[in-house]
DNA sequence: CTTCCACAGGAATAGGGGGTCC
DNA sequence: GGACCCCCTATTCCTGTGGAAG
């Protein structure tokens, strides 16, 4: 036992790791130079840089699929600008909207970002918004706000109207508000990868918050080797990663939709593993491995985090290899249920569940239409099934199902 | 062309757990 | 301590619907 310990350990220290600096791949990590994003850049850093004077800049909106390096620039050119700006009232906010998770939290993050105690709940929104703009008022502070994945304080149906009133109220911030002629005021970065976005936006909202828009395209195979080639040198010890292997990471990175963060994380994985086997250069298959650790990572991560009744539910839908109707995924629930000794939630709830599921990209829920048969969605694993009973079998209630076969 | 299945998914509501404010 | 707030899960009740079977 303590010999394998001892192994491990002893390849790591005593041999010289690959990397060179392991930080340049985190995925928050923002390089000195960027490439390919000089237009982006540039029209970000004109729109802002009224502020360096200390008048407001106009809103903007940041547009592109994941991994077109939206938020690396938003969050580069803000620290660029910082370097400009003396004045102690003007602050930056950035913030993941998906992160925070509900848009009071948002909210609250913002207060303490300025300064403000928020208690973490209790409050009513207006309330918060109000001592936040109080406190803007008061101290005068400017604020450059950047949403990120601003997208998830509209697009849940149920809290859409909310909202859409916070966003339109920090719109409309400067010219209502703040009227006490203060020269304080707010102005929004927004970011987002759901391109219809716009449709869960109100029209008032819309007009203030779009004034101006930016264009991330997807990086395309041949930007993401140079990406890469960029990382590599900084990250790795020379020699270690070859071109070929650029080539295998950009490919199966690429191809989809020129998703450099992904890259990254591939060639960041794929160095740890050949570095755990103590070897000074990444091999083919290191990165095949990488591949499937990262996708297994994520699939057991999603699993293990589940709720007990979602997790029945998955269970119910990997025992259909080809898919079933959602009353058939309830009735085998049920059934796993009572062997768990659970109390069965409504089909109502299970249909819920697996749209969540569906969401988390776990399963497909295609909604299909069987004439007489009725309709209902075909539900079906998109990952192993083997994956999601690996992981049940770890889970404390789930091993019970197991040992009882 | 009509029927009618097997659900989808919206709306209203409840309740428990987190809290603040006065 | 009482009024009130937010968040989340879950229930009940409900109306809507695409297309194969008749």
């Amino acid at each position: 036992m303590s010999e394998f310990l001892d192994d491990i350990f002893n390849k790591i220290s005593s041999g010289k790791s690959i990397f060179k600096n392991r930080e340049v791949l985190n995925i928050d990590y923002i390089p000195k130079r960027i490439l390919f994003r000089e237009d982006q850049i540039k029209k970000i850093g004109e729109t802002l840089s009224p502020i360096i004077k200390g008048a407001k800049p106009s809103n903007l909106l940041l547009y592109g699929k994941t991994g077109t390096g939206k938020t690396m620039v938003a969050r580069y050119v803000i620290n660029k600008l910082n370097d400009y700006i003396k004045d102690q009232n003007t602050i930056f906010v950035y913030l993941n909207c998906r992160i925070d998770g509900t848009l009071y939290r948002v909210l609250s993050e913002i207060g303490e970002y300025i300064g403000l105690k928020i208690p973490f709940t209790g409050l009513s929104l207006s309330e918060v918004e109000k001592r936040i703009f109080n406190h803007l008022v008061d101290k005068g502070i400017k604020l450059v706000l950047v949403l990120d994945e601003i997208d998830f304080l509209v697009n849940n149906p149920a809290k859409r109207d909310i909202g859409n009133d916070v966003l339109y109220d920090f719109t409309r911030y400067d010219s209502i508000y703040n009227k006490s002629g203060s020269n304080s005021f707010i102005t929004i970065v927004g970011i987002s990868n759901d391109l219809k976005f716009m449709e869960y936006l109100e029209g008032r909202v819309q007009s203030s918050l779009r004034s101006e828009e930016i264009l991330f395209p997807p990086y395309t195979v041949e930007e993401i080797k140079e990406i890469l080639k960029d990382r590599v040198k900084e990250a790795f010890v020379e020699n270690s990663v070859n071109d070929e292997i650029i080539n295998l990471i950009a490919a199966y990175s690429g191809s989809e939709h020129g998703d450099a963060r992904r890259a990254v994380d591939l060639l960041r994985v794929s160095g740890e593993l050949a570095e755990r086997e103590g070897r000074d250069k990444i091999y083919e298959k290191d990165v095949q491995e990488a591949l499937k650790n990262i996708e297994k990572d994520k699939v057991q991560e999603a699993i293990s985090s589940l709720p007990i009744h979602e997790k029945a539910v998955i269970f119910s839908i990997a025992t259909f290899p080809n898919g079933e109707t959602t009353g058939h995924v309830y009735l085998k629930y049920q059934e796993i249920c009572n062997q768990l000794g659970l109390q069965p939630l409504t089909q109502r709830r299970i249909s819920a569940i697996i749209n969540e599921l569906d969401m988390l990209g776990l399963v497909t829920a295609p909604i299909i239409n069987r004439g007489r048969h009725g309709r209902s969605k075909k539900v079906q694993l998109t990952v192993d099934k083997n994956q999601i009973v690996g992981t049940l079998k770890n889970d404390e209630i789930f091993k019970l199902l197991f040992n009882s076969i």
